[in-house]
RNA sequence: GGCCCCGUAGCUCAAUGGAUAGAGCAACAGCCUUCUAAGCUGCGGGUUGCAGGUUCGAUUCCUGCCGGGGCCGCCA
């Protein structure tokens, strides 16, 4: 699917082109004014500068060229040299026949079957998620669906982090406790018990413990830090450990991130290219970019057009284990190896940026990146209402399971308040709150700028009014419900006709979703679609209000605008597809 | 101290260098014997932190200052 704007420039390209100026000229774009046009094209503007002529001449010039075709309804030149352009209502009910014929999901096809690796999740292993995992999910799982409907072959990995000092820490603290003494006799060599010795839940409680035990005593630390080492030089006892942590973690996270309505394709960690590490080792001392320094083993990015200090990129420590970077860096080999991508993609908070450009430029001194690029697209930080990340009352980390339950416990508070879904069955309301309460909660998250931070409030998130989720999710339910009445009635959709304003809006707006997409990946924003699919919920609202569908007399007129509506359904069904929001059957 | 991000309506947030800076919430005034009023229509609301610069044109790009947040070699 193009968009209109895409034909429409391409047609103001040639005009430009064939006055002996830049065919790039010619973009146009949704007009500011929607009081004086539909589109605009500020093309006279920009080659004025470069032709040093009159913008206005030139826009004469370029808007005779324009009149010639019959897409266009108007071409007027405004102002300082604006061209405002109109299209015919002949012309979009082509197109929107065009969409009513065939039943392909609207997308773009900007990847042309590249491949891009997208990071993201950013969970660790005998941890619980928390609410700072809600962003990284959120937002990751809508440009993996993003990607996909623009073409690309998407390959998601979690990456989880299951190789740091953190299990050092855990091993250290089951040792001290003596829950499974045989992992720690260094004279077992296995087999070691199929059964893990400990629960998720046990690790919810041990880990915390581990953590605030090293933090109290440096000796403690210590004992972490030596297993941690010890664990990836391979000590079976500890791997068999942590093959248990890694096992016993991995079925809660994907329960937790399945009612979620998210998936990996790839569910590796840092370990999994512990093999890599060696290897890429040896190799970045043999090319002389891994160097000693303070004891440790670093690879110099600093660049001497730095205007800051950039610190170099630490692959082993003093003490002989690694770092996240050094994984991170053996992960590019892994997935220039296994995948070849185009592009790798990190969704990862934006506070650690600084350490994305290490390793970007290590990767890239060294070659190891292929032909990829690699991108850090961070995000800010939800926040409570004092602008500091979001705590529970207590002031301790929520877990992301307990603020799903709360967002759906005021999904289900805010339907009964408004007595709907009341008669429905139990089980189908709870099933309703669940969806409008993640979906509120998506929605709030995505629709604000990826890079800025937002506050968390329950209460507005789960409105029904206004720009949210809910309200959203409404306006598709409300269609579903036109439909099937309609099709109680035995009535069957028709092609679309534009005759009114509120059509004219509602078919451009439907027209415009590729500009969308592109806009989203361009910018690897999602809240580009969350505006698409509001702006498109409010220009249904009010061809909706205006125009009566089951009770118009004319069968036909009742058939086009029947279609408007499932047209309307499947765009705003796939954006919200795209942001990872279910609607439900009814509500 | 150095560097990065942010500062827009009362509140929460948008806006590829373009016209009169937009939404939502809140306030006010209308609209339901008809498809779910969780909606629609109308009405106000701004020195885009401050001061300069580049440009025909700056919320956007550059410089400085003020304010908030973050990062700055052996955690992730």
């Amino acid at each position: 699917m193009t968009s209109l704007t895409a034909e429409l420039s391409a047609i103001a390209g040639a005009a430009f082109a064939a006055e002996g100026l830049p065919e790039e000229l010619g973009l146009v774009t949704v007009a500011d004014r929607p009081d004086l046009a539909q589109f605009q094209c500020n093309g006279a503007l920009s080659a004025a500068k470069i032709a040093k002529a009159n913008p206005r001449a030139i826009a004469a010039k370029i808007a005779a060229r324009l009149r010639q075709n019959a897409i266009l309804s108007k071409v007027e030149i405004a102002g300082p040299g604006f061209i405002n352009l109109n299209v015919a209502d002949a012309a979009l009910d082509a197109r929107i026949a065009f969409l009513c014929d065939n039943e392909t999901i609207p997308g773009t096809n900007t990847g042309q079957g590249r491949t891009v690796v997208i990071d993201f999740g950013g969970a660790n292993v005998a941890k619980p998620m928390h609410v700072g995992h809600l962003r990284s999910s959120v937002i990751g799982d809508s440009l993996q669906r993003l990607f996909r409907a623009n073409g690309w072959h998407v390959v998601s990995d979690v990456h989880l982090g299951d190789w740091g000092l953190q299990m050092g820490q855990l091993i250290s603290e089951i040792g001290h406790r003596g829950i499974a003494p045989i992992y720690f006799d260094a004279n077992y060599t296995g087999p070691y018990p199929k059964e893990s010795p400990v629960t998720m839940d046990d690790l919810e409680e041990i880990y915390p413990a581990a953590s605030a035990a090293c933090k109290a005593d440096p000796a403690r630390l210590e004992e972490a830090r030596k297993a941690t080492a010890e664990l990836q030089a391979g000590r079976p006892g500890y791997r068999a450990l942590w093959q248990h942590f890694f096992d016993v973690s991995r079925v809660g996270l994907e329960r937790e991130w399945g009612s979620l309505g998210i998936h990996f394709d790839l569910w590796k960690g840092e370990a999994s290219v512990e093999p890599l590490i060696g290897p890429m080792i040896e190799k970045l001392k043999k090319s002389g970019l891994a160097v000693e320094s303070e004891g440790a083993l670093v690879v110099q990015v600093a660049e001497p057009t730095d205007k800051k200090e950039v610190p170099p990129l630490i692959l082993v420590k003093s003490d002989g284990a690694v770092l996240y970077g050094t994984t991170d860096l053996a992960t590019i080999i892994d997935r220039v190896k296994s995948q070849n991508p185009d592009l790798i993609l990190y969704v990862v908070d934006q506070r650690q940026h600084g350490h994305f450009e290490q390793v970007f430029r290590a990767a890239k001194k060294a070659h190891l990146n292929g032909k990829a690029e690699l991108e850090h697209a961070g995000f800010g930080t939800m926040n409570g209402p004092d602008g500091k990340p979001f705590k529970t009352r207590a002031g301790g980390v929520m877990k992301l399971y307990d603020l799903i339950a709360m967002m759906t416990a005021e999904a289900e508070a805010r339907l009964i308040e408004a007595g709907l879904a009341s008669e429905y069955p139990a089980e189908e309301r709870a099933e309703i709150a669940r969806k409008v309460g993640i979906g509120a909660l998506k929605f709030a998250d995505l629709s604000n700028h990826r890079q800025s931070d937002y506050i968390f409030d329950l209460k507005r998130f789960t409105r029904f009014e206004g720009k949210t989720g809910p309200y959203l999710q409404y306006a598709a339910v409300r269609i579903q419900s036109i439909l099937r009445k309609a099709q109680g009635e035995g009535l069957e959709p028709g092609c679309p006709a534009v005759l009114s304003p509120e059509e004219r809006t509602l078919a451009l707006h439907i027209l415009a979703l590729p500009d969308a997409l592109e806009a989203a990946e361009a910018r690897r924003a999602p809240n580009v679609l969350c505006d698409y699919a509001f702006t498109l919920a409010q220009a249904f609202s009010r061809f909706y209000s205006e125009h009566h569908i089951l009770s118009e007399a004319n069968a036909q007129l009742k058939a086009a605008r029947l279609g408007l509506c499932l047209l309307t359904l499947r765009f705003l069904t796939r954006v919200l597809g795209i942001l990872g929001i279910e609607i439900p059957e009814r509500m």
